[in-house]
DNA sequence: TTAATAAAAGACAAAAATATCTTTTATTAT
DNA sequence: ATAATAAAAGATATTTTTGTCTTTTATTAA
């Protein structure tokens, strides 16, 4: 005998806020897969993407088609077969971050208008625009000074997260 | 008689790029919006949902959608029937923006992790935490002190732009 | 007090991002 | 050579974001 009692009923948000952060979760995987990979590689061992998910915390399937993205493009080393898995070689570890970020979700966190005009520009600028010229600026220097194996150390001595 | 030369033929690449910008369509149109109507306030006027979609270059119902929820939350004021629309009066016109883009967009861009950490802190950071801080607070800083109204001036003067 | 106007609300649709599952290909240890 | 392993590729499903259309409600000018 159970029923509704419409005095107490709840009423569905049709406008429900967006979750926003300033990179994708496809772009927040790839990164943290990439440190940790490359903690890996500096301990000279290659990983599994079994492995690498559990360890990032995502979804192992949706992080092996970004791997897979990345290792079409070079910026990672894959080896199929026993013994396999994902790594950097040298060159790759000195890569900036805005390798990974720029294959994965594109160019517009460099070079985009922050109220999203196409024809923003200097001469024809955007209300924010100087102001939002810092943002991208810092953005653009954060991920061009972050090579992807420039944790290795602080992350083996677990001086940094990936996880959750 | 036409025919597939199977030499030639194109794939489809399934792993396309992701768009992101920094923030969501749905804030920038806010942003846009909000300065588009601020302006107009400034000049005693009220506008209404087919001007503002027009000069910001937005789709109509939904930017309405988004004025609904800002004037829900009373961060625009509005009226309807004849000569009603949209206006900001003088408190709102005083407001920072940030209030708009956290209605709309949230607080992660104010407060989450680069990678996407739940547990990313000072005491337990993610290997960017320390750079992608200061990248956040340029951020807060920007939206914190661009009152809505900031532009007006430069708006009438034909300085800025808010289309395409 | 009525017709016209314009926003609010509700329902729905399309596109993009995120996620999963299955099959194929390459590698290696046996 | 063969079986086992692990990434690559393909196909499909789900969720979120973005976008549209219709109906309702409030306001105002006539």
């Amino acid at each position: 005998m159970s029923f509704i009692n419409p005095a107490i009923t709840f009423v569905l948000i049709t406008f429900t806020n967006n979750y926003m952060a300033i990179f994708s979760k496809t772009c927040e995987y790839a990164m943290r897969a990439v440190f940790y990979v490359a903690q890996k590689s500096h301990e000279g061992q290659k990983v599994g993407i079994k492995e690498i998910a559990e360890q990032i915390n995502s979804p192992e399937a949706f992080l092996a088609k970004i791997l897979q993205k990345l290792s079409r493009e070079r910026l990672i080393q894959s080896v199929k077969g026993p013994n396999g898995g994902f790594y950097f070689d040298a060159v790759s570890l000195n890569r900036p971050l805005a390798d990974i970020v720029s294959a994965v979700d594109g160019n517009e966190i460099f070079t985009g208008c922050g109220l999203g005009l196409t024809y923003c520009s200097e001469s024809n600028p955007c209300p924010l625009h100087d102001e939002f010229k810092k943002v991208r600026n810092q953005i653009t220097h954060m991920l061009n000074h972050t090579t992807i194996g420039k944790f290795n150390l602080g992350l083996i001595k677990g001086k940094f997260t990936l996880n959750k």
